[in-house]
DNA sequence: CAAAATTAATTGTATATACAATCATTATTC
DNA sequence: GAATAATGATTGTATATACAATTAATTTTG
């Protein structure tokens, strides 16, 4: 039993959660960005997709909620979609807002690539073990938890899904 | 009960991984770089100056692997902290690697720096919650999960770090 | 020991992200 | 109804991040 007593960068390191929480990030968008490349989309350009196509006339402000996401990176965001024929803008009666939808090629491309996507979700599952996995699944997309309990939703969602449950 | 099928969107909506990973790594990682912002260093620059001041004769490589970093990330951060005047290259035996130090400065910037990422961590404890704190410590900075079993290990963890068990 | 393979790091390029500032539009208030 | 406030979005700038390609040095192999 060593009686050093531990340094602030010591302490620091071995327990810092915003460090734990950006090497998870490295680790688990570079699964799905790896299963998605050939598609050309990335994880962060699903999400936005796939939010907007659930919300159907979708606005930013409204995804930025959605997805804590600052406006003006998902200004930069959408962008990219637009350039790539998946998002366009609709007609506004507000004129501040611009209001946007999912296109045909749009759906499509989120069809594509779902297989793809349901892969890296079973790799990320394995990596996260079933503690990961409940935590996460228990988060809204904005990154707070929500009401039911764990147990219960993880399963409903499994089934949705057509995941088999990683013992 | 709707018997409506669901769209791969909302299937992909409702249960991705990496979506929550990012969007919690967008609040925790917020979180830190607020309460870091008025000591000119962000959480990520926080990360490696922690684990080169652990590491004492740091590299490039050894960084990467202890933080999951790509290289050429881990590359252009040094070169920020660098230019602060936080890091110092050390003259290399193996022409290849470019051995680096934590400088005093770089020393009191993170005992200065201390309290504030305190504080940062108890607001994070709060938001990710019992499980979720339990499960992120439980992961080494690299992103895996280690040996010991949650419950003991975070006491430790709690005991060195002087933070109270939130709930 | 010279050629080939490996290792270590950097640079080019692109996306993801946020803060601050700005611009345009709609709502409020007096 | 004009001045002011609030709202919605974009642009300027900077960091964080990774992939691909490159460069440089060491190791391995034949």
């Amino acid at each position: 039993m060593s009686s050093e007593a531990p340094t602030e960068a010591d302490i620091i390191a071995g327990h810092c959660l915003a460090s734990r929480t950006r090497a998870l990030n490295r680790v688990i968008t570079g699964i799905y960005n790896d299963a998605l490349r050939s598609f050309g989309i990335s994880g962060s350009q699903l999400d936005i997709l796939v939010m907007a196509a659930k919300l159907d006339e979708a606005s930013p402000s409204r995804l930025c909620r959605a997805l804590t996401l600052d406006p003006s990176t998902l200004s930069r965001n959408t962008k990219r979609l637009r350039a790539k024929g998946w998002l366009e803008i609709l007609p506004a009666t507000d004129g501040r807002t611009q209001p946007f939808t999912v296109t045909r090629e749009g759906r499509a491309m989120i069809e594509r690539a779902f297989p793809a996507w349901r892969g890296a979700q079973e790799k990320a599952r394995g990596v996260l073990g079933r503690e990961g996995t409940v935590f996460l699944s228990g988060l809204t997309p904005s990154g707070k938890t929500d009401g039911k309990t764990d147990g219960e939703m993880t399963a409903e969602r499994d089934a949705e899904a057509g995941i088999a449950t990683a013992g």
